[in-house]
DNA sequence: TTGAAAGCGCTAACAG
DNA sequence: CTGTTAGCGCTTTCAA
């Protein structure tokens, strides 16, 4: 039976962890009358076994409510995969790019879920090395980081992490240059805002600002945006007009209120278009414009980014741009599965941004 | 060294699973020069080792990037713990309330993860029957049912089975009276849409519609609110003013274009206000009153539910509904650590909903 | 303070 | 077709 006993006194208690809760293989083995390893093949239809003694396995499972322990069999490499994403919030944009990743992983039978973090790098660290112990088959992160040193030797760190527990790390976000070998997903923003600005260019616009530039790669990416579709127009960039405040609908408001206030003495100087680093911002700008008293699109222009689902609901319906959140996640959670190699032209891809042109932006009033 | 040659023939190759990738606690022991019972007792703080002894292993650990195999720590039921949240969709409403959770999951020590499910009941319990076998410690459940004699066996079922491993369930929904034993969260529903119905027929109105009735159980509650703010009022209960429609807002614009279209030829008993059973249906009668040219709040009053984040910003702001859905959230969490017995009052509880006021309603045309 | 050994629940190689 | 056995990585008891 046990093998105590072999040799050596005998003990009183046995060392080890006790039974835990909860009906095991060997208690079915048992009720059925066969050993455990006939029990398991039962269940994993490796092997042969009689039909009548499967048929007694399964009763005995089914009498018992036997379900199977897959954190025994994950020990020895073979239980479910778990995909874990990290990332700064889960409402808004983050929903598709989370539902993209659901669905992959449930298609490879894998277990998912997304955890958020904050700005603390503290907690962050934490969930990763939690997972790590779980031996997670992969992990994704969401939030786009600050281009800094610290970050980028942040990044590596995670990713020789988890190669060496034989693990993935997939970033959405652009390629990191100093860490090529470290997979990413991004979408289009500075050729998006490029393009939205010039097309405002065209309609007349000479003077146009961009309220919510911030410490965030995804930020520098989309003013740059700005700026080349201004320059690529000949419209000397003014950094006065280049509004910097936090992704918050709130903060987007003060802005711009802030910014067209500085105008009330000299209305022919006032922008009359803006683009925003989001549509929650543009939101904001909406209400400023509102409490001042400006009409969108008549007296200012407003392209937002993202595409939320309101974007078309509010009025005016908002310009903006959309890109492929759901197409990022899908495309991120397949990585983990795929790991590319160094060198492998699948490690970085940048999806598509679209312009969606809907009521808020139109000609300057003095063009009409 | 291996118990292997003790006896009997060797062999070749040896039975069970091959090493798994990645450095485990063995090779930390071996490098430190110590066995891995002493090893493990230094990263347990458990037992006592001598400082010498914990330098090495720590540095060995350090040196080999150890990361210690919380699913073998798991097998001994002393890993981290697993709360899992099955429900319909992360966005939305359902986003605070996972939030909720997935802060007193942190606050706990435990992971969290956030599931989605279409209708489709396979899907479901795949879903369960995959989180019971990781041995989750608790799993709550975000969809409210339509409260059919099937839906209580199901969920009936899932207690049982997941008592049997020592897990836990609670459902985001009232108490359900054949199923008393299992714990649940919800928020208030048919009174505060009852209130809010009044609020409308003390403002002047009389003709009243609802749209948004469902085959689900949180429409029949909303319906039944509006019902007994009716009654309660002496405002007999039209039939024809219940819309069905799904929470989808071009659903609900679709409806309402169709409500208000009946009363084109006779405007006088055209429905001066309107109950939603959500904020998005809310939006879509918004869109509609628009294509037909009515104002609101002059020519229609409008109730939303849930406060989304926009009810605010939409023109004109959303007199809606709010419930504590992160307040929901965190509950439903503690309860799965708290695992109070069949009895216990905290077994069932439902947090108030707020009314909160905005422009989208007022005192019907005749009345001003 | 340390090590040997047994055991958590399961799978797989091998022998019968 | 079935049982025996070793082992996955870790903890814990007992003895030294």
């Amino acid at each position: 039976m046990s093998r105590a006993g072999h040799q050596g006194p005998r003990r009183e208690t046995s060392p080890g962890p006790s039974r835990t809760e909860g009906v095991t293989l060997r208690d079915v083995a048992r009720a059925a009358g066969v050993s455990v390893a006939t029990a398991s093949r039962v269940f994993n239809g490796k092997g042969s076994v009689s039909d009548r003694t499967r048929e007694r396995v399964l009763q005995a499972a089914e009498d018992l409510h036997y379900t199977v322990n897959t954190l025994a069999k994950s020990m020895m490499g073979i239980g479910p995969r778990l995909l874990v994403y990290i990332t700064f919030a889960r409402a808004g944009t983050q929903s598709d790019v989370i539902d993209g990743m659901e669905q992959v992983a449930t298609r490879h039978g894998a277990m998912f879920t997304a955890n958020t973090v904050g700005p603390d790098i503290h907690q962050e660290r934490a969930l990763v090395r939690m997972y790590m112990q779980q031996r997670a088959t992969g992990m994704i992160f969401g939030k786009s980081g600050d281009g800094s040193a610290e970050y980028v030797e942040r990044i590596r760190r995670y990713d020789e992490a988890l190669r060496s527990i034989g693990s993935y790390l997939v970033l959405c976000r652009p390629e990191i240059p100093q860490l090529p070998q470290v997979a990413t997903v991004s979408y289009e923003q500075t050729m998006a805002v490029s393009r939205a600005t010039r097309n405002l260019v065209m309609l007349g616009h000479r003077r146009i600002a961009f309220i919510g530039d911030w410490d965030q790669d995804s930020a520098h990416r989309r003013v740059d945006g700005y700026r080349r579709g201004l320059e690529s127009e000949g419209i000397p960039v003014d950094p006065s007009l280049i509004i910097r405040c936090p992704n918050i609908t709130a903060d987007g408001c003060r802005a711009a209120e802030q910014l067209l206030g500085r105008f009330v003495e000299r209305p022919d100087e006032r922008p009359t278009a803006v683009m925003t680093f989001s549509d929650d911002i543009a939101i904001g700008v909406y209400r400023a414009a509102r409490r001042l008293g400006l009409r969108i699109p008549d007296d200012l222009s407003v392209v937002g980014f993202d595409d939320i689902p309101f974007a078309a609901d509010i009025t005016p319906s908002l310009t903006t741009i959309r890109p492929s959140f759901r197409a990022v996640g899908q495309r991120a959670a397949e990585l983990v599965f795929k790991r590319p190699e160094p060198g492998n032209p699948d490690l970085h891809t940048t999806f598509e941004s679209r312009f969606i042109l809907r009521d808020s932006i139109a000609p300057p009033a003095g063009r009409r």
